[in-house]
DNA sequence: ACTGACGGGACATCCCGTTGGT
DNA sequence: ACCAACGGGATGTCCCGTCAGT
């Protein structure tokens, strides 16, 4: 092999946070590959040495925005915590880390297949943190779910707004109910519905 | 002008239905001002005798959507009924009807200032029928934010999933959500946490 | 109707003249739409109006380019004379009128099926016009092919070539071998061999 | 190098030979050089090791199918049988060995200056196949000539042809013209027009 | 000799907003 | 109000030639 062994991944992941960092706040077609590759430090020429289509950097993208996302979430192991952190108004004017599930919802919806196809495993992932080991149909799975609902949907939608302090209302009522998800989960297997 | 007088509010109309229908399912630059025209029976040309540009028709059609899908769901006067009926299969694979709350969250997100302000105010709307006149730091208001996340953020996330299975599973465990949420909001003005 | 009721055609025939005269030169790939557009006083952005795509167009020059031809040709009733003109010198350094049957035998070969169908009707054409209302398997017919590959095979080798002599004493040949051709065909209906 | 000393040569030789195929097949700009390096199974990188550019490649490969094509083709001594075999609907819908005279001959024609050269070259061979010791305006000369163009002619346009049945009947008439025109050569030294 | 990442140019296609014209 | 030709910007994709590195 030329060059050092390690250099196409480390452009690889140069690219990689790039266009993490450029899709989950403007979007696939808000986003151009001369943009993505500049922001690497390299020009559109060498893109397709990594990547065979936008399409595929897209999906790419998505999962290691995910991954890294989860990998700085993860310092805190308390599932609550994580929740916490997620809705916070931190998180939310957060400038270069952001849940691609919430910022890309309705964005990953018009892509082709292959695209909402990781999107949905990723979402299994952020399912199967909060369910753990529950049987597919068990309050615990359905909780997570609902979990899953309230954290990404929330996020989704405070991203949207104009007005600051509806998000961080928005938010504040999201971690509430969050809260009381897992609250209902530890003390009792039902579902919250008293 | 030989045409009759309400001409041109028809044709503006038409414009905005088939912009609706066109933006909530493929985003905005998913859709072109082409073939929002074409699908309204005019072309391109007649475009700009009604609006100013492709990001104002969005705004209004984003407008449009939101009062149309009000209007159909208002004939069940119901809270409850409306709830189940925006959070139905029936209406995660509506040919005609999307709530553009939740199919264009992202997107508008990463438009221009004013239509991310039309979205804000649409949501308020949205929140103001589940709170009623409640104040504003009240438990119903609270409880109709939550309510909003659940149903918007459980459609949209639904909506980009390609697992049926799980789509179903989701708007499941979002309806039981918003179930309970009114179920407290009737019986006790707390908030769900037991 | 906008615009005067005939100008769209006119632009349509500034085009199709163009692209006839770059493409019998520098053949599909080695001719942009750009310099099309620009070759016929217009820019880019109006190209779509007219054709479809750039194959289109292509077709659509062939058979522009070869009815040109023939207009002009025509001038001349004699398929005699016709013949000498094609295989001429004149014809060869021409500056606007190239067979396209001859400069893009090749070119033609590479392209997309529906670009094939319209040069195998023009050269259907072509071998009508020398074979007259010859039976199928006639000897005259016969003769027409045979006229059509001397003078169409004569042109394009012609063309190639770099050196002038040699062009000049293969497009005599190939006078030469026409010439003998149709005698044979006034003469007697039986091939030319003897 | 601690390679074997023909090495060189050897891989010269496997490049040159994809791309004869390959150029014959698809011209100049529908064949890349990534393509021609994979089907000879090296990389991109490896080409300039061996060739200054794709155009000298074009006009190496160029002369490479030419010989390997007469290369095939000697196998048969007799002048008539080799006509009748390049002639023929094997050699036209051959997989693996096309004249470049008659597949690039306007392809050729928009190249630069050497490749022109190297195709009028190989022209020349050609010809003097079929001139044998001939005078430079001798009748013989003649007659190679018409036969060249005959044959090369009526190849490159059956090539482009999308009808199976006008291609074949072509084919056919060409044949009948070179025969006749060998016919005249050997029986006399006059031209056919007898 | 060979690999493969990289720079940079080219181009077909798409689309928006304008404008002449009815 | 409506039509549609037109200008011009943007971008994904492809491809060539180079060069660092073995």
């Amino acid at each position: 092999m030329p060059w050092s062994e390690d250099r196409k991944p480390q452009t690889r992941a140069r690219i990689l946070q790039a266009a993490a960092r450029l899709f989950t706040r403007h979007g696939f077609d808000g986003t151009s590959i001369d943009t993505i590759m500049q922001q690497a430090g390299l020009t559109r020429g060498a893109f397709y040495a990594h990547f065979d289509s936008k399409s595929e950097l897209y999906a790419m993208a998505l999962r290691y925005a995910a991954r890294e996302g989860v990998a700085r979430i993860e310092l805190k192991s308390d599932p609550c915590a994580r929740m916490a952190l997620y809705l916070s108004e931190t998180h939310l004017h957060s400038e270069d880390l952001l849940c691609p599930l919430a910022c890309l919802v309705s964005d990953v919806a018009q892509q082709e297949e292959q695209v909402r196809e990781t999107y949905t495993r990723l979402l299994e992932g952020f399912i199967a943190f909060y369910a753990g080991q529950s049987e597919p149909d068990s309050p615990a799975r359905r909780q997570a779910l609902q979990q899953a609902v309230t954290m990404i949907g929330g996020m989704a939608i405070a991203r949207t707004l104009t007005d600051p302090a509806l998000a961080n209302e928005l938010l504040e009522a999201s971690r509430e109910l969050a809260t009381s998800l897992m609250a209902d989960q530890e003390s009792q297997p039902a579902a919250p519905e008293t």
